[in-house]
DNA sequence: AGCACGCCGACT
DNA sequence: GTCGGCGTGCTC
């Protein structure tokens, strides 16, 4: 008998490869590379085995990496939990989950301890800079609370070098992270209100595994009610996983957590790190050292040894859903670990997710809820819809729309436009014979962008120079039509000549640091309007911003897509509480063409609740999620039909079932993306469990398949269909 | 997924 | 004659 290692390797196979281990000095969870085919892979020991000699030849583990201590048993369930429950590959789970540079030959030396940089006088240091080096002021407030390199190169891309200077002027100073923690005194924490007590009490005596929704209003106080937690939590020893949606959180989160446990130390995990950064933040996670690990949906996935508390912040947000790869949803493998370690996790929402929302009405999680607002003052915003149905408008915009911004920017306030398009307009278009730009390689419309002076498809990056004429009846007079964030501004300039707009989307803000520039010309007031997409609505505080107003709202209402009008409840709920953070009331207006639409009508009640009842009694009489679970099969081939017939034997490998549907492949919505033809196949079950075990089922068919020249990837629990 | 092997079309 | 297209099949 040999020993042998069943090693788990980032191919997209199913099975583990076996290889001979000379002496059998190898443990479960010890990395590993290994000969595969005509190449060299790294992968982890996933188990050990007995082998007869002779029955099979192996080939021999090649060497073992040791500048990383062998994964626990512990993270290793967590993966394979991962690997089941989305049906992908063990070693794909580990690949994605560990990172990059301990998946190369070369070993990892941790560079210097990570330092800390701080300023005891940001007062004297802010001084000796210029006035108008607004970058640079931002990155010396920062240092008010000890920072990262890589949470001030977020701030501000050349941070670094700024601070290098200033370190040898002895302006700021320099600290190793492990010697940090004396002497620094904690910030006083609040004093909470009654609700945060009644949660925080809730969630820190809490014994075993309890999943709680923190419910609560923008502004209602959930961070502090995270952050006395935590406290709880890291005096008993313990770790605690703090996600956050948006990677621009991450650096003001990270601030935040390290004004309050001066003492602990704080991992940030997120996917603008560079490789060292992230494999350095995951060995201190990884031994236990990191007393917080905050980050986006990556960091789930972390292992970390003493985990005392998981925290979900804004649960709702589709960014824990990862839409390619392992299409995993890291709020569902939060919930996961907390109950396979036994500890409370705190889902916080102000507009929970349905799913979260039953699972409170149900009593499996334990709803807590903070209906004030916490800053003393700050009332509710005021919400008006607008119809916009022979009203008085001009260029597109509602009368007391306009009057709204004037008003506002009388007051010396500014205003926010909300549209959730970019560009000039979505199309251009030929008024004689109804010819439109659209894609060659997808089913879209070329949208056109005037400053570029060029049409470009959303979904491909396809790029065209504007015509000069109909390419189909040769008519010189080509129309834009409807409007994107460009042509808004235009607007805007029009009807408010004289004040300063602006515009805050992925085309204004792709050059690197373009979006901290934005940012700090709103604050520094230089912008009297602002005109966004999504991108504004999450997470940015604008303390003279008042009156909002979003544009084309109802698109969010008449969709395919069955959770759009979820996602557009949480939207406006989010962009409503962008307005009025302050002591002034705030007015939160919404154009639309539908204003009897029964949605608008529970979005004046300002209830969550009346919302979330109408969705779900709609949800449970439709069958669809959360009354039922679903998994997607996505395929894109050259030809639809060879899309449709690969889905066509996907459906064969199922055994059918009572409670389970195993749809028909149907034609994607948008049928062409990036020159391929899509089509999808909905498998529905009464149950989860039910799901997964029709999935297992029909794993050991699927792996006979062959795809050929298609592209195809399954989602369990998708968010989009 | 890679990567090799293998079998048919237009080129120095 | 061969360079190279991508179909098919395998990887302990």
């Amino acid at each position: 008998m040999i020993c042998a290692a069943q090693v788990a390797l980032d191919v997209p196979l199913t099975r583990l490869f076996s290889y001979a281990v000379d002496g059998g000095l190898l443990a479960v969870g010890e990395r590993v590379f290994v000969p595969f085919g005509h190449r060299v892979l790294s992968g982890v020991v996933a188990g050990l085995e007995e082998v007869a000699e002779g029955s099979m030849t192996l080939k021999a583990v090649q060497s073992v990496p040791r500048d990383l201590p062998c994964l626990s048993p512990e993270w290793l369930a967590l993966c394979r939990f991962v690997a089941d429950y989305y049906h992908h590959p063990l070693g794909q789970v580990i690949a994605t989950a560990l990172p990059a540079v301990f998946r190369i030959p070369e070993v990892f030396t941790p560079a210097q301890p990570p330092l800390l940089y701080r300023c005891d006088d940001v007062e004297a240091l802010l001084a000796r800079l210029a006035a108008r080096a607004t970058a640079q002021r931002r990155v010396a407030q920062a240092l008010a609370v000890p920072q990262t390199a890589a949470s001030l190169r977020a701030l501000a891309a050349p941070a670094m070098r700024w601070i290098a200077s200033w370190l040898e002027q002895g302006w700021i100073e320099a600290v190793p992270e492990t010697a940090m923690a004396k002497g620094k005194a904690a910030t006083n924490a609040p004093v909470p209100n009654p609700e945060q007590a009644r949660a925080v009490e809730a969630i820190a005596s809490a014994e075993g595994f309890v999943p709680f929704l923190l419910f609560g209003v923008t502004g209602s106080g959930k961070t502090e009610v995270y952050l006395q937690t935590i406290a709880t939590v890291l005096a008993r020893g313990k770790q605690a996983l703090v996600l956050v949606p948006e990677i621009n959180l991450t650096p003001q989160a990270e601030s935040a957590f390290r004004a309050r446990f001066p003492q602990a130390r704080i991992v940030s995990l997120h996917s603008r790190l560079n490789d060292s950064e992230r494999a350095q933040g995951w060995l201190a996670a990884m031994r236990g050292e990191a007393d917080i690990v905050l980050g986006t949906r990556l960091a789930v996935l972390a292992p970390l040894p003493r985990l005392g508390l998981v925290v979900v912040d804004e649960e709702h947000d589709a960014s824990f859903k990862q839409q390619d790869g392992l299409r995993y949803s890291a709020r569902d493998i939060a919930v996961y670990r907390a109950s396979q370690e036994g500890i409370p996790v705190v889902l916080g929402s102000a507009t929970p997710s349905l799913e979260s929302w039953r699972n409170a009405e149900s009593g499996r999680y334990r709803l807590l809820e903070l209906p004030a607002r916490a800053v003393p003052g700050a009332a509710l915003p005021e919400l008006r819809v607008l119809s916009m149905r022979r009203a008085p408008q001009r260029d597109g915009l509602h009368e007391s729309a306009i009057a709204a911004i004037g008003r506002a920017l009388d007051r010396g306030e500014q205003a926010l436009v909300f549209i959730n398009r970019r560009g000039y307009a979505p199309t251009l278009a030929c008024g004689e014979c109804g010819w439109s730009a659209s894609c060659r390689h997808c089913s879209a419309r070329l949208v056109l962008h005037l400053g570029a002076r060029r049409l470009r498809c959303h979904h491909c990056g396809y790029e065209l120079r504007i015509p000069p004429a109909c390419p189909d009846c040769g008519n010189q007079d080509l129309k834009p039509l409807g409007r994107g964030t460009q042509r808004l501004e235009e607007n805007l300039q029009a009807l408010f000549p004289g004040r300063n707009i602006l515009r805050i989307d992925r085309d204004s803000t792709r050059r690197k640091g373009a979006m901290d520039a934005a940012l700090e010309a709103v604050h520094a007031g230089e912008a009297d309007i602002l005109v966004g997409t999504q991108m504004l609505a999450k997470g940015h505080d604008f303390p003279r911003l008042n009156c909002v107003l979003v544009l084309e709202a109802d698109s969010g209402l008449f969709s395919v897509d069955y959770r759009a009008e979820e996602r557009l409840f949480a939207l406006l709920t989010q962009v409503a509480g962008r307005a009025g953070r302050r002591e002034q009331p705030g007015e939160v207006l919404v154009q639309t063409q539908f204003p009897e639409h029964p949605f608008y009508a529970q979005l004046l009640q300002r209830d969550y609740r009346v919302f979330a009842d109408r969705a779900l009694s709609e949800r449970r009489d439709l069958r669809l999620p959360p009354f039922a679970a679903w998994a997607l099969f996505r395929a894109e081939a050259q030809q639809l039909d060879s899309a449709l017939e690969f889905l066509r034997t996907v459906k064969q490998c199922f055994v059918p079932e009572p409670g389970l549907t195993i749809g028909d492949p149907v034609a994607a919505t948008m049928l062409k993306k990036s020159g391929l033809e899509r089509a999808q196949l909905l498998v529905s079950a009464e149950n989860r469990q039910l799901l997964q075990r029709a999935l297992a089922m029909a794993e050991p068919a699927m792996d006979r398949l062959k795809a050929g020249r298609i592209r195809w990837s399954l989602d369990v629990d998708p968010a989009e269909v």
